[in-house]
DNA sequence: ACCTGAACACCGTTCAAGT
DNA sequence: ACCTGAACACCGTTCAAGT
């Protein structure tokens, strides 16, 4: 009509190439995610990424926030906030699933938050719950890091995939109680679930522990709102 | 002397080709790390190193075994193997010490012992000692991958430096409750030690409690070696 | 504003050739 | 047995040029 400044659309956006590059890494891992390779899948030439981001790694960042923005954080809306265990327990069951779907971007997520939108509504949504529980700043951070710890730890690597499959790579002589360890990689799933769950349960229970010791033996009845 | 069949001595050997990748790692990182330049820093040419290795992968997984070899494991030794709670959280800080002095391998290590023998001695120590101390086997397996999960997640990225250190970076209006995120850079060191601490510890009475539930619970008094 | 080809300084790995 | 240079098929990124 008139003008018609623009002859056509944009053959990219910063979402093509984040949806484009997870695909990839989902599919071939991390090392098959080149520049010039993803650019092929989007039908551009290798360059033309340079207009949208600054460089491969924003590129990355931005797949792995991605996985971050999948993270459910409504239960720290509950209505009370003395359910903190109940919220952290779903929160992390949440979260793992969110980074199990994706592992091969997990080392990038793992390397903390930065200036990723998602992952810090993430870090602010687990902190701003645990301290209105009433834990002290100090420790509501430190729970916001050993779950992370935690869970990104069990995303990371898959424990039962860690051993080969092969009868005859453990030797008994060298390692006396690994005779089963081959076995692993058939019960995969089972191994790993039951790692996390355990794992989680003893976190709670322990953390439950040490609030009961610490935060409910200092409590003297608050009524908020009116100091 | 006689015959002197060989002139003169390798260059090269698998030993001094892992001290000075370990060494390029550490000092700048796992990108750093390209055949050629540790060919380079070893005064040889890049194909040099495919006389001793199959291929850098190869030597990437040498130098974390390196790092898996600095693991403590004589509390598993213990006289008592009832002591597993003492033996468990030493071994734990044995651990996290050897990755934390090279983080930048972790995410190699992270992948599973493999074939990797000093890997392989960690997983079988720790499987061996819970077995020993009345865990059923899967339980035991269970606790093997949840304190790696715990340990490669805490060595893996530091919590506190995952933050920008500038006080613009987190909008309150975004992030109501990270107001004092940037100051988490000042206090890397006992953020990530206290998060460390107090998670194992939590881990530790957690699996106490479910040790006294079901192992406790389920023991008649066995006398050893005598059926 | 957005995409391109050419170019630069790199990669991992193979292989025939040397000693 | 162990090291080399040359070569192959790649990299990430910059930049002048096009529309």
């Amino acid at each position: 009509m008139c003008r018609m400044a623009r002859p056509r659309k944009p053959l990219l956006s910063r979402e093509r190439i984040v949806v484009t590059a997870s695909a990839l890494v989902d599919a071939e891992g991390l090392d098959a995610v080149s520049t010039r390779r993803l650019a092929a899948e989007l039908g551009v030439s290798g360059p033309s990424l340079y207009n949208h981001f600054r460089n491969k790694d924003e590129i990355l960042d931005a797949v792995a926030d991605a996985v971050s923005a999948q993270v459910d954080l409504s239960m720290f809306d509950a209505a009370d906030p003395r359910d903190w265990r109940e919220a952290l327990r779903d929160w992390a069951v949440s979260y793992r699933a969110a980074l199990s779907a994706h592992p091969h971007i997990v080392p990038v997520l793992a390397q903390g938050p930065g200036r990723r939108p998602a992952g810090l509504r993430v870090a602010d949504a687990v902190f701003g719950a645990m301290v209105e529980a009433g834990w002290p700043p100090a420790q509501a951070t430190h729970i916001g890091a050993l779950m992370r710890y935690f869970v990104t730890g069990s995303a990371l690597g898959s424990f039962a995939r860690g051993f080969v499959d092969d009868e005859t790579a453990y030797d008994p002589a060298d390692y006396p109680h690994l005779g089963q360890a081959h076995r692993l990689a058939e019960h995969r799933q089972q191994v790993d679930e039951g790692a996390f769950t355990t794992g989680l349960r003893a976190l709670l229970d322990g953390l439950a522990l040490q609030y009961e010791r610490t935060v409910l033996a200092g409590t003297v009845r608050r009524s908020p709102k009116t100091g």
